[in-house]
DNA sequence: CTGTTAGCGCCTTCAA
DNA sequence: TTGAAGGCGCTAACAG
């Protein structure tokens, strides 16, 4: 028995098999021709040492990172980790590991995006609900490496979202049909410096663009932006519900806004749906506990959907080393109308 | 202007600044003396060139990763977004990268522990609700990588949890001091080949304990252990609330059972509080928007002391080689008892 | 088909 | 205080 090293290196494996360390890592990567006799040996050898090749060399050696960053705000939001299981779906059946950034304020999204988007960092990054700025987007491309953006939206990177105008529409139109007049709306900020352009605005073009064609009107003070927080939103909700000619339905931004909504009119003895209907949008498990008429828009799938075109544009860097090649590109995640028992015709 | 690669390599800056990339990596890599004019021109052209150092080149030369890693099962859990938000609080603060594993069976789980747990891959390890066994016990001791369980506890390893027996107590007291005396309790499995020891078990003893020093008796029909699902729950509280001398009171394992709890009753046409007391544990955000009597941990600390204990015992191992000298402490995180408006006296 | 050699980018003795 | 040289463990180009 050789002296081995702990934990053994491809030398040990060499010299345990009586071949060269080329040889072991032939056989290592694949299928490479390598003789019955010499092949056998080195696979015993492997399995007698338990060897493992060393990550970091391989990487070092291959410039390649086996690694996909995940950048995203708010890791607590709901929507997150439905996203996150997805990417976890695909990646965790490749070579690739899943590294996460939480960034909670600008200077470290902008420190992140800086500092992960490299080639010795990543091989891919997945950008959750983030929108890229100018200078964002420049430090992206020169960077070369394969960005997906998912629960957002710019022309020069391959991006998964919803169709959050037809969202918005389609949750409008549900309250419309059922005889809604007055229907007031609650969003996140349309547009942050932190995260950049909401989702938000989209649906309220669908929201608009309903009521419009319903010929309703939409009074100014029935519109509501700020944090997307439960409790910011329960806040709007009170001040619109205690409006002199208050709305008989409210189209939340989240199905978290919503449920913030609904406390509002518990609050105010309100009851939901017979005094005030409350229209969400995500559908997350809490919508269904506690029966909220939502717009489910299918978040593990657009994880699922976000690894897999990275993985592709990978893939294609590699054998083509032309990068960004589907950039642009705009994958929609399917939504539809769930109705439950938050929305009825309005009683007065 | 010499030429440089792209990225720049530390010896573009040496070139640069008409110095070696010793001096260049000496001055990177903190305080060792380097005197002040060559520091001056070294820091000038890491600036000029953007240099950043490659980290595969670094993690394989001082053969550390960099790296810490979450092994949890089901991501989707509530509360391992919450402990996943402690820990990256702590880590993202560090050097160290956050890497996520995801495991959703008994093979995934071994794989994970046997591939992840070495020292080529990651510098520390956080085991979240799995409890080794004898297997994996020895495995991560060969390894010598720091380990640190959270949800979980072992003897070997560094383990937070809160005080289930306790936490079971308080709850089960909760309900006997408002006046019960039939109450069941819903749990996960005590023990299973996936997850190893449940903290069901030890809730169940914290309950078992306040019953019987209350003098009450413990149908067996009473207790039921099953998936740690909402829909699990509900169908085994279906069960126990048509049995034909039904609890008064559920003690449910955590706030997603106890909300399948709550589902269940309002099925069976039960009022809760006043035809059916809950209780659940946890205090997810749920919790609060059905106002569930619940048992109070903070998970977020729980993430931030295993992420904190880690990163000790990195350290410790870094100074005396000797690996996992704080093994077997165990830290307990405080809980409390929050009530709500799911507990009321027996009206029965 | 297989061994030898050089190199990925950085860090760290060892001399000077 | 600084530079030169060697090595971390693996892969790949080039011989043989």
């Amino acid at each position: 028995v050789k002296s081995v090293s702990f934990p053994p290196t491809i030398r040990d494996v060499a010299k345990h098999a009586h071949v060269s360390p080329a040889t072991v890592s032939r056989v290592l990567n694949g299928n490479n021709g390598v003789r019955g006799p010499a092949r056998m040996s080195v696979e015993k050898a492997i399995a007698e040492l338990g060897f493992v090749p060393n990550l970091n060399a391989r990487r070092l050696s291959l410039g390649k990172t086996f690694t996909i960053g995940v950048i995203s705000p708010y890791f607590i939001q709901h929507s997150f980790v439905e996203r996150l299981r997805g990417i976890e779906s695909v990646i965790g059946k490749t070579e690739y590991d899943l590294i996460v950034f939480n960034v909670e304020n600008v200077e470290q999204r902008d420190r992140y995006f800086a500092n992960v988007a490299r080639r010795e960092r990543v091989d891919g990054l997945i950008i959750i609900t983030l929108t890229p700025n100018t200078q964002h987007v420049e430090q992206f491309i020169r960077s070369k490496v394969p960005i997906v953006l998912v629960d957002a939206q710019h022309a020069k990177f391959t991006s998964i979202c919803e169709d959050s105008i037809m969202g918005g529409w389609l949750a409008t139109q549900h309250l419309i049909s059922l005889g809604h007049r007055k229907i007031g709306f609650i969003s996140d900020k349309f547009i942050d410096p932190f995260t950049g352009k909401s989702r938000g605005k989209l649906r309220y073009e669908g929201y608009e663009k309903a009521m419009q064609s319903a010929g309703l009107m939409i009074p100014s003070n029935y519109v509501m932006t700020g944090l997307s927080s439960r409790a910011d939103a329960r806040s709007m909700a009170r001040t619109i519900l205690t409006l002199p000619d208050r709305p008989t339905a409210i189209f939340a931004f989240s199905d978290i806004q919503a449920i913030g909504v609904m406390e509002a009119a518990r609050e105010l003895n309100l009851r939901v749906p017979h005094d005030l209907s409350v229209v969400g949008y995500d559908d997350i498990e809490m919508a269904e506990v506690m029966k909220l008429t939502t717009i489910h828009q299918s978040l593990f799938e657009s994880g699922v959907l976000g690894a897999q075109k990275l993985l592709e544009q990978i893939e294609v860097k590699q054998f083509s080393n032309q990068p960004n090649m589907n950039t642009g590109s705009l994958q929609q995640v399917n939504i539809e109308l769930r109705v439950r028992e938050s929305t009825i015709a309005p009683s007065i």
